[in-house]
RNA sequence: GGGCCAUUAGCUCAACUGGUAGAGCAUCCGACUCUUAAUCGGACGGUUCGGGGUUCGAGUCCCUGAUGGCCCA
């Protein structure tokens, strides 16, 4: 590809410009990439304090975002972590010499300098620059500094330049990280130990997904990735740590849609002695906290609703919550074809062998997790479905499991653990001949796992939350990809 | 996997029923020592996502591919 050869002072484009102004720092001996700087002030605090700090020097840095040229003097806006600061750069104060070198200055430059903070006629916060240097030349220009950058490909695939151009980008992911901080924080009151589990293993197990493969070449064996924490979790209870929790990525080979990506974050913890009350108990508490202390209220909005996310929370058996919302009871309904017709006319495409728990998950789907805006715990999963959870005393064909939805969406399953290994076993063996029967989602046979019950797990309340789905919740993010920093896209062709 | 929509300058967006691809910001040149989406004057900047077709003529219509979004599965 050929280009037409800048002429001076009309560079051909715009990164020619850029290297046009970097080769000319070279050669008047500047550094363009700067080291270290030692900074007094974040911008932030300057702003906070400039009270006591008027008439004092400061040392600031920060991304130059704006510029504003007077002829001999100039305003600058800098941009750090912590919020805007304008500099005020006046040929008299900074020389004539480093006033000139001011020339080679661009949008997106990261600068230091040093100066006296006053304030402007009209009252802004200003440092009047005495010194200045380049911090790390910019070659390529920000995005435009009004509208930021719109495009949703490009936010995703250069989320550095959508953290640069847009604020409430930055609010989101950094409420991510408080989130998650805080679930750890009240994790640990409440005596919860963080572990760390493989997240690449030669079984798979603790949910109904199908996993990524990968392979190990002095082994020379596949690999899964994990696509729950739950079974290593488990052990570690079995080996007498009796509160348990992990927060960590899975995996999970399949399609992407507003709340699924293929690798996110889970949060599980397991409470040796207890069962799926005390996880509803925890949960109702646990999250309406996490709001209160990052976002300061329990009253939300998602999605145009307003959440109420106070305890106690609306319980509701599953059955119960299918009948009233399908109007068909599909959970007691025993004739698998009736089910299958009923929800076929109902407007859901079910497959000829589908199963009831299939069945059952499309209409979850489709008529009840969307209806469930204000908190909600669905209760009494049947047994088929949930292949860990333990069996209902007064009735063994459903299990103590629930499901928390909020908002719309599920975000959290949790159960008394099944700590019968002879039962466990069954289950394993009927999803196997579930996986034989084409079944990729199907559990895997784990003995590994099985000698470990055997050894004796307690009665144990377990639970996992989505770690996204939660922070889509509580920074009112319309798609799983706004709170994942780097979401998967295909690569550009 | 299916349906609908989108893709135009570095960024944000225009361009009626097919008829010379424009604006703002950014960039470059010039003016300006309290501006803040600074202002004023001038200039540069395009594979209209790729490929094919229809037409005298395609950003616009048709086919095909790519990527993304939304909805469905």
């Amino acid at each position: 590809m050929t280009r037409k050869p800048p002429e001076p002072g009309h560079p051909a484009d715009f990164l020619e410009a850029r290297r046009e102004k970097l080769n000319r720092l070279i050669g008047l001996g500047v550094d363009p990439w700067g080291r270290a700087f030692r900074r007094t002030h974040t911008l932030g605090q300057v702003v906070a304090e400039c009270a006591s700090l008027e008439g004092q020097r400061v040392f600031v840095a920060g991304r130059i975002m704006a510029w504003r040229s007077h002829g001999k003097a100039a305003f600058a806006d800098l941009e750090d972590a912590s919020g805007r600061l304008q500099v005020y750069l006046k040929r008299d104060r900074v020389g004539a010499d480093s006033f000139t070198l001011l020339e080679l200055v661009d949008l997106g430059d990261h600068v230091g300098v040093a100066g006296e903070v006053f304030r402007t006629r009209s009252g802004e916060v200003t440092v009047a620059v005495d010194e200045w240097s380049f911090l790390g030349k910019a070659l390529r220009p920000p995005p435009e500094k009004y509208h930021g950058l719109r495009d949703v490909e490009s936010r995703y695939r250069q989320r550095y330049l959508d953290l640069i151009a847009n604020p409430g980008t930055r609010e989101v992911l950094r409420n991510r990280s408080l989130i998650v901080r805080t679930l750890r924080d009240i994790l640990d009151e409440r005596g919860y130990l963080e572990m760390e589990t493989p997240t690449m293993s030669a079984v798979v197990g603790g949910a109904n997904a199908r996993p990524f493969v990968t392979h190990h070449n002095t082994l020379g064996i596949d690999l899964y990735l994990r696509i729950a924490l739950e079974l290593y979790l488990k052990r570690l209870v079995i080996g007498g740590y009796d509160k348990v929790y992990e927060i960590g990525r899975v995996f999970r080979n399949e399609g992407v849609s507003f709340r699924h990506n293929p690798d996110f974050t889970m949060l599980e913890f397991y409470e040796a002695y207890a069962d799926y009350e005390d996880m509803m108990r925890f949960t109702e508490y646990l999250i309406p906290e996490v709001a209160r202390r990052v976002l300061g209220t329990t009253r939300i909005i998602f999605r145009g609703n307003e959440v109420r996310l106070d305890p106690p929370w609306q319980r509701q058996t599953l059955r119960e919550a299918i009948r009233q919302r399908a109007g068909v009871d599909f959970v007691g309904l025993t004739d698998i074809a009736a089910a299958r017709q009923a929800a076929r006319d109902r407007g859901l495409e079910i497959a000829p062998d589908a199963t009831r728990g299939q069945i059952l998950d499309q209409v979850l789907d489709r008529f009840v997790q969307p209806d469930l805006i204000q908190p909600t715990f669905l209760m009494d999963y049947p047994v088929e479905m949930s292949p860990l959870a333990k069996r209902r005393r007064d009735d063994p064909s459903l299990t103590y499991r629930f499901e928390a939805c909020v908002g719309g969406i599920e975000i959290a399953n949790a159960f008394s653990e099944l700590n019968d290994p002879i039962d466990q076993r069954e289950r394993f063996l009927e999803q196997a001949g579930r996986r034989d029967r084409g079944d990729q989602e199907a559990h895997m046979m784990d003995e590994d796992f099985l000698t470990a019950m055997e050894y004796g797990l307690p009665p144990t309340g377990g639970e996992g939350i989505g770690v996204d789905r939660l922070v889509m919740l509580l920074t009112d993010s319309p798609s799983i990809r706004e709170v994942i920093a780097f979401p998967l896209l295909r690569p550009r062709a």
